[in-house]
DNA sequence: CGTAGTCTTGAGTATCCTCAACGAGGGTGG
DNA sequence: CCACCCTCGTTGAGGATACTCAAGACTACG
């Protein structure tokens, strides 16, 4: 039952031009779409699935800097060199990769294609910052309340009640700079005071949105 | 591990059209330069001095979300209102504001200034990106180390071992996530380490930077 | 020189992490 | 089809870390 709306709803924003040349590619779950120190030369669209943007501390800590929902963009850099690595967290997760060069250029005559990639650039500064503002929530309560509240934000069905958590709980716990047993705490708690409601491990249903914030 | 700094980059070599409508303003400690809820109608630079974007959680909490140092952009938004205060840190602070209509109309026209632009926007990706590992450092010591670290070099001075840390203690608590007294002690104890090296409270010598990360 | 704001230090407490064990679900091979 | 394994999720106990509250020292500035 994996949500194939949002691939449709997302696809045709995107000019012609631009879809002429993205190099549309299906992943399995765990596979890696681009390592660090990889080259940036291409950008990305997520089509469908999700993926998670990370690295790894020295001390084998792993942090997720941000999950990637279908109609996203990602891989921006002024750089040469990336900084994370990116994974399909999920089987069935499609991206589309724009050469760098060759969106770069389109770019410079197009200039629907120059707007729309600064907006997609200033999306992704808003979602960081929204992001630093939930890792800067006191409680692990919270954190958890304000992740689950950006989550059924982001997911594009229009209940915004249901959500499809299809990352782990270490995904979320390394998202959140917690321990995996303090996510999964939060989560029974909020759901003995009857804020949420889970079905399964990955359906949640949000009974009470004011009270996670 | 990271490239040089925006300041160095860019500081000094704004295209000479973009340069001819910024309105430069110099600030006082504390004067707001844009508030929350604010239409989006200008991008701004910081010339000198030092700037801060926060926001006030419901329970009073502050929490700031970006230090601005010379050379940085800020104020890019693909929404209509703004989402964060900015505030100006100390006296003598000055920012160029760029009318959002004119530039975008620049850009349309100057595929420079577009590049230079969604570079811009991707400095700040990178640097937002940085600063959600740092929230994600686990001990209180780890977030104020790498925390020096990331104001060595922004700074833009040639020395990256003396930092000028303008900003309060209150401040870097509030960017850090912690209290005030535990980023006092977390100093303390690197002075005692001799990790680093305070001469006034404001002034910070960096004795071993590796330590420190 | 006084005052307000800032910084530091101390003591006690709440929160979260670590370590450990156990249960549930999914996939694989016999 | 079932047994097994492996990963994931939950729960508990104990300990470390950072927060709160409180007080005192220092600084900047009028």
């Amino acid at each position: 039952m994996e949500d194939l709306a949002p691939a449709a709803a997302y696809g045709h924003k995107l000019p012609a031009a631009m879809q002429a040349f993205g190099i549309v590619t299906p992943c399995r779950r765990g596979q890696q779409i681009y390592a660090r120190e990889d080259p940036v030369d291409s950008w990305y669209h997520v089509i469908s699935g999700l993926a998670r943007k990370s690295t790894v501390f020295s001390d084998g800590r792993r942090r997720i800097v941000d999950f990637l929902v279908p109609g996203d963009f990602f891989g921006f850099s002024a750089r040469r060199e990336r900084d994370f690595d990116v994974e399909a967290v999920t089987d069935g997760t499609v991206v589309a990769a724009f050469p760098r060069r060759r969106l770069e250029a389109l770019a410079d005559t197009d200039r629907d294609v120059a707007r729309l990639l600064r907006d997609l650039a200033c999306e992704t500064i808003s979602r960081l910052q929204g992001r630093i503002l939930i890792l800067g929530r006191v409680t692990a309560m919270k954190k958890v309340g304000a992740f689950l509240v950006e989550m059924a934000r982001r997911s594009h069905d229009a209940t915004v009640v249901d959500i499809m958590l299809t990352m782990s709980r270490y995904d979320i716990a390394d998202y959140l700079g917690l321990s995996v047993e303090t996510v999964s705490r939060a989560m029974t708690v909020l759901q003995h005071r009857r804020c949420i409601e889970l079905r399964g491990n990955h359906l949640i249903k949000i009974l009470r949105l004011e009270e996670l914030d």
